[in-house]
DNA sequence: CTAAGATACGGAACACGGTTCCGCTAGACA
DNA sequence: TGTCTAGCGGAACCGTGTTCCGTATCTTAG
């Protein structure tokens, strides 16, 4: 699945001077419940949404919620952990559309799709991301340094081809495209990648001033 | 103001057969309590957001949590009742800006905007859009009730003479402007009106296909 | 193999939100 | 002025995320 996510890299140690007295390794038992987390966490979440309680998911692993907090010191930075594959993945799907897309603008529509996709499957996950206090979730924080690069590039391509007119920024459109699914289970009434076609066709537009 | 909502109808005496003995008059204090409370609602959203907790405005009213819950039994039966005369004047933009812009396409973008500053006024007011079980919190049914049907019109206008030809329905529209809005406290990284201004723009393109 | 001690654990406790309950107050009517 | 009940206050309840702290367990030196 993919869970070597060490979640806080180990800093113990680090005193320049000191001759460290060769750090003892990990204990087993704390790798051990960090995977078990990890795995608990993807099912619960795939059943119940990313809202899912925490003291669910540590239940589900068959551990204490004080354990939880200790490998994922926040919500966010545990749903982080769960879904970081999927946003690799996601970024890496960006350049091979570009190559293999009829052209950059088709390109960017279907990579905003994959984004659409792996937001949508799992409802409420725009919640983590809106949670932040100062600007930044842990949420956040990846999309913004996995994907938004991806983007920016597209973009750039797809402006050299003067397919995309309109002045946003790959930031601005992610976080748009972001709100847009965030909230939005399933619904006959409200197809979200509709829309978000309409909000990407809308590149293509010289902006109106207003 | 408006509020004059009974909030529950009087439905006590609605005994078909009996006599019924000229019910009671509401009681003095009642009315002069759910004035307080949406005038202390009104400036404790405006300071605080519309997050801030019941117990806030309760506190603002100078009346109990109990007094806020029988005149407005849920948490967004409030919101609704201190907004409802906003949504109004914001229905009631809508053909007028018909009448006096260039075209229906313009009137539409500045009706929407109009829509955004009355949600950007209240941080999170989409929070009570959101939290719908079934997909009804009063706010939802509000703006559906009042609002649709104002765009839609504007939106016929506008197809009549060619300028819209993407298939959304005001709905659509409608809600995904909500969506975006949503969680966007002011932020110089990401201006929500500039994302809007998109989104409708993508109104005058055909839509391809996926 | 054993013992010391750091590391990690479990679950109760806390803070904080919406909502409900219930004994009592005070307004309406006679 | 007295009765009766609509309406009140605020404590209590429930369900969140998060923290605390006494204890168990793993690692490692000897």
């Amino acid at each position: 699945m993919f869970h070597n996510t060490p979640a806080a890299c180990d800093h113990r140690s680090v005193n320049a001077s000191a001759p460290r007295p060769a750090a003892r390794r990990r204990r087993t038992d704390a790798k051990r419940n960090e995977d078990a987390l990890l795995e608990a966490a993807a099912s619960v979440f795939a059943a119940s949404g990313v809202d899912a309680p925490v003291r669910e998911v540590a239940a589900a692993a068959g551990v204490g919620v004080a354990t939880l907090y200790r490998h994922f010191p926040t919500r966010s930075d545990l749903v982080v952990a769960v879904y970081r594959h999927q946003v690799d993945a996601c970024a890496d799907a960006g350049p091979a559309l570009l190559a293999s897309e009829a052209s950059p603008f088709a390109a960017i529509l279907r990579w905003v799709h994959l984004y659409v996709d792996f937001l949508g499957t799992k409802h409420g996950l725009a919640r983590v991301w809106e949670g932040d206090p100062d600007g930044f979730t842990a949420l956040h924080r990846l999309i913004v340094d996995r994907l938004v690069p991806v983007l920016t590039d597209m973009l750039a391509e797809a402006r050299a081809s003067a397919e995309v007119v309109a002045p946003i920024t790959a930031y601005q459109l992610i976080r748009a495209v972001g709100d847009l699914v965030a909230f939005n289970p399933p619904d006959p009434q409200y197809d979200v990648r509709r829309i978000v076609t309409l909000l990407v066709s809308g590149l293509r537009q010289q902006q109106p001033h207003p």
